[in-house]
DNA sequence: TTCTTCAAGTCAATATAGTTGACATGAAGC
DNA sequence: GCTTCATGTCAACTATATTGACTTGAAGAA
């Protein structure tokens, strides 16, 4: 038996609700899955995922972004880091070399390759995003702003 | 040393940004880590975790709900289903009796323990979404909703 | 020059969350 | 009785993370 029509991913499920909330928890579940999806499926047609991504999206912003650095960044150990980081110095995706006045750090950067990788990946998670703020309109996408802001600096 | 004042979970990074989008794709990275923050301190301290989580959610809002579709709307295995559930049941957290007349299917529900992790849970992500609902007023948090839907649903 | 510090690299063991494949069980329907 | 179907379970594997312990190699200071 087929699946019933799931192109990729899951449904939304249309839970019955027991809260007010709930439906949009289940919009910040199923947005988070939106939005990543295509980019995540890109990803694995190059051998790579969402770690790789996040590494080459630091780098691409912060060219010589030394390790410890991006360390704390990706909010990771550098034991977690070292795997995905040897892919892709290994892959050439990204070049490190020793900083010439501080030679204890290394400094990461994106090859060209990388770069067109990182790029393409996120256009998939920006596409996603302009055509949802282009269907709100600017203000629409004004407050979606502010009440993600909100959300993410919840402390 | 200790790390530099961060009370739970990572800092927002602040990168150089690239791209016109680059702001709301980091928002929405940090603001499902703003909103799962503190339900997955709580779950962990009741030695539980956000896959636990998701099947007492759903168990929640569709009691008497059949094994099969629960791992169709949780959309992983049942191999990949079967230790967490098992927890629950252990812990007593779920019941599952077979249906009265349709003796192949096990049916689960929550019990009352069940039903208060569940609701604990769920109100830790509720209260982050409500404070920034708050301060968005009704027509934010309209707008927030339709562009996450917008983004859900792309297909 | 040795000693210490520090960034980075590496090894081992563990946990968690998932996968696919194979097979068992037990009730339902024909 | 045979097949179907929901469930359960075993094994092997992958990926992503953790902590702890240790090495390497350069920098800075005594």
């Amino acid at each position: 038996m087929a699946k019933t029509s799931q192109a990729a991913g899951l449904h939304r499920a249309s839970l019955p609700k027991l809260h007010d909330l709930d439906a949009a928890l289940e919009l910040m579940y199923y947005g988070w899955r939106g939005m990543t999806l295509e980019a995540d499926e890109y990803l694995a047609k190059q051998g790579l995922s969402r770690p790789h991504h996040r590494i080459l999206y630091v780098v691409a912003r912060r060219p010589d972004i030394a390790i410890g650095a991006l360390i704390e960044i990706l909010g990771i150990s550098k034991q977690a880091l070292n795997r995905p980081l040897n892919l892709l110095l290994e892959r050439k995706l990204l070049t490190s070399k020793r900083a010439p006045e501080q030679h204890r750090s290394k400094l990461l950067r994106l090859t060209e390759a990388g770069r067109r990788i990182e790029q393409k990946a996120s256009d998939h998670e920006r596409k996603v995003l302009r055509e949802a703020f282009d269907r709100a309109g600017v203000p629409g996408a004004t407050a979606w702003m502010a009440v993600m802001g909100a959300i993410a600096d919840n402390n």
